[in-house]
DNA sequence: GCCGTTTTCGGCCCGACTGTTTTCAGTCG
């Protein structure tokens, strides 16, 4: 079945080309908003009845007819239309931050450039400041996103890849239940991105091959004992050796280059299992997510107790319906019960974020009784009342202090006006964390990975200033932010500044996303004791009253 | 194309922000 964010994307690209070809502004309109009010329907909307979907405001029967064709023949003939007059490089920079169909039309037409190549050239030439409604700032803002977007190519994110790779070693162990069959490289360093998979096995080679052919993945290259593969469209790398060897192969592979020169490590020596091999090097076990060559010698993280994922006892930063979310504040509460944790805390965002629903103040109090109603029934399990509150311009936060003074605790973070210089975004956090209401620093630097760099900040002065006001600083863990990034963690952890690892859930699935969340934490050695969502319950609730007095 | 009747046509038009302008067009969340 086709997937609801295929139909959503071909939606607005539909209204994107038809704006971009002059067409009607008002169809160009019922599309774009019917592909907004369809982002809040999580069923399936191919599985969803005409009346169904005709009950969804803004979908009307034309709308309906484009999904069905979407949906059960792969293709859309008026999509198909436009696509076939366009090309595909203009296409390419409708994905272009700040250029719209109009924009876009523009350097088509008055610039006859039709690739993100030459686009990039012509900025370079300083060429686009030439066209009328371009300036300086558009023509570096539009070469700094192709260029950041090419050194994305070939890279993806960790989380996207978890599931196709666990899927291959398992049915690879499946099939050679005697042979060992081992992630390695960076995937098993569990970097948050990645340019492939990379499998270790000791199965023998011919049946290897047969295994892989049996899977329809052909061999693309092969060099001595590596197989180069497609899983999908992941490039995997399959390292085939013996069981004398397999140990030290698989170190090597996993230790990123940098690791290996901190160890002095030679290609001579010869060992038996990975904690046999440091213990004769005279330090304790480095699990694989620190083998970066950083600070993972200097620390023994056995003894201090890394953070592991089934330690976190809550689950903090959350949505519901009342904003953004697709599960209800009954749903996600009932669910992180189902999970075992001990407490929720619900950050629905504040009335400055109108295009995440943002919650009025009147609203946020209603939210605050109901929640008060749902611990009365799930007690002794325990949803805190919270916000993500935006931070504004100016660094205030988005309710006035009657307000927030009736909340547990407030996630602060920064999601309009990105486009910041340091001093600017270093104001206007330090302003947010000095806050006494601010609890928590969400999403530090506005991030995606892969997809948009965050916004410029002196991370040792927000973390500095943090540890002054006693704010905990946020991992989100969404696997396309991971921001804090882990490399902040040890100075964090030295200053006394404790981590939370949230996933910003959006459905009640999504606090599973602490999983890759614990991954990133432990590459950058958070401690337990520095996590604050492994406190106990009890524990949080006094962290909580201590933070407010 | 959607919607809602002034009930099958005619009107629809987010709003803040940014970067471009010299009063506003285009984009985005």
């Amino acid at each position: 079945m086709v997937d609801n964010s295929t139909i959503l994307s071909q939606l607005s690209l539909f209204a994107k080309l038809s704006e971009l070809h002059g067409q009607n502004p008002f169809k160009i309109r019922a599309y774009s908003s019917a592909a907004f009010n369809l982002k809040k329907i999580k069923d399936p909307y191919a599985s969803l009845t005409d009346e169904e979907l005709l009950s969804i405001p803004g979908v009307g029967k034309g709308v309906v007819e484009s999904i069905r064709e979407i949906s059960t023949k792969d293709h859309w003939f008026d999509l198909d239309e436009l696509l076939k007059i366009t090309p595909s490089g203009v296409v390419d920079m409708l994905r272009i931050k700040g250029l719209g169909p109009k924009k876009v039309k523009t350097i088509w037409s008055d610039l006859k450039i039709e690739t993100t190549g030459e686009l990039l050239d012509a900025c370079r030439q300083n060429r686009l400041v030439e066209v009328k409604g371009f300036g300086l700032k558009t023509q570096a803002d539009i070469a700094r996103y192709i260029e950041f977007a090419m050194s994305a190519e070939g890279k993806w994110h960790f989380a996207r890849v978890w599931q196709p790779a666990t899927d291959f070693k398992e049915n690879l162990k499946l099939a050679f239940p005697d042979d060992r069959v081992e992630f390695t490289g960076s995937f098993r360093r569990a970097c948050e991105v990645i340019e492939n998979v990379e499998i270790i096995t000791d199965v023998d080679i011919d049946e290897l091959i047969a295994f892989c052919d049996d899977q329809q993945m052909p061999t693309d290259a092969m060099d001595g004992e590596i197989y180069s593969k497609l899983l999908g469209v992941y490039p995997l790398i399959i390292y085939a050796t013996n069981a004398e060897e397999f140990d030290q192969f698989w170190f090597e592979t996993t230790s990123s280059p940098a690791h290996l020169k901190k160890l002095s490590y030679s290609r001579l020596e010869s060992f038996h299992g990975e904690e046999a091999f440091y213990k004769s090097k005279g330090y304790p076990y480095i699990i694989p997510e620190l083998r970066e060559g950083r600070n993972e010698l200097d620390t023994d993280f056995t003894k201090e107790g890394i953070i592991e994922y089934w330690q976190l006892q809550g689950v903090l930063h959350n949505h519901t319906t009342a904003s953004d979310g697709l599960s209800s504040l009954r749903e996600m509460a009932e669910y992180a019960k189902d999970q075992k944790y001990q407490y929720l805390g619900i950050c629905d965002h504040s009335q400055s974020a109108a295009y995440a629903g943002g919650l009025k103040a009147e609203e946020l109090i209603k939210q605050g009784e109901e929640i008060d109603a749902l611990n009365r029934e799930l007690a002794p399990f325990k949803i805190f009342k919270g916000v993500e509150s935006d931070i504004l311009s100016n660094g205030d936060l988005d309710y006035p202090e009657e307000i927030l003074k009736t909340l547990d605790f407030v996630v602060a973070s920064v999601h309009s006006g990105l486009k910041m210089d340091e001093q600017k975004a270093n104001q206007r956090l330090i302003k947010a964390i000095e806050n006494p209401y601010t609890t928590i620093l969400g999403h530090p630097t506005g991030r995606l990975l892969l997809l948009r760099e965050g916004y410029p900040m002196d991370h040792k002065y927000i973390i500095d200033a943090c540890a002054t006001n006693n704010v905990v600083i946020e991992l989100n863990a969404h696997p396309y932010r991971l921001d804090l990034d882990w490399r902040w963690i040890p100075y964090a952890q030295e200053k006394g500044v404790m981590i939370s690892i949230n996933p910003d859930a959006h459905e009640k699935q999504g606090y599973h996303d602490m999983y890759f969340g614990t991954l990133a934490a432990r590459k950058g050695g958070l401690l337990q004791k520095n996590t604050l969502n492994a406190m106990s319950l009890e524990e949080f609730e006094s962290f909580l009253s201590k933070s407010r007095s």
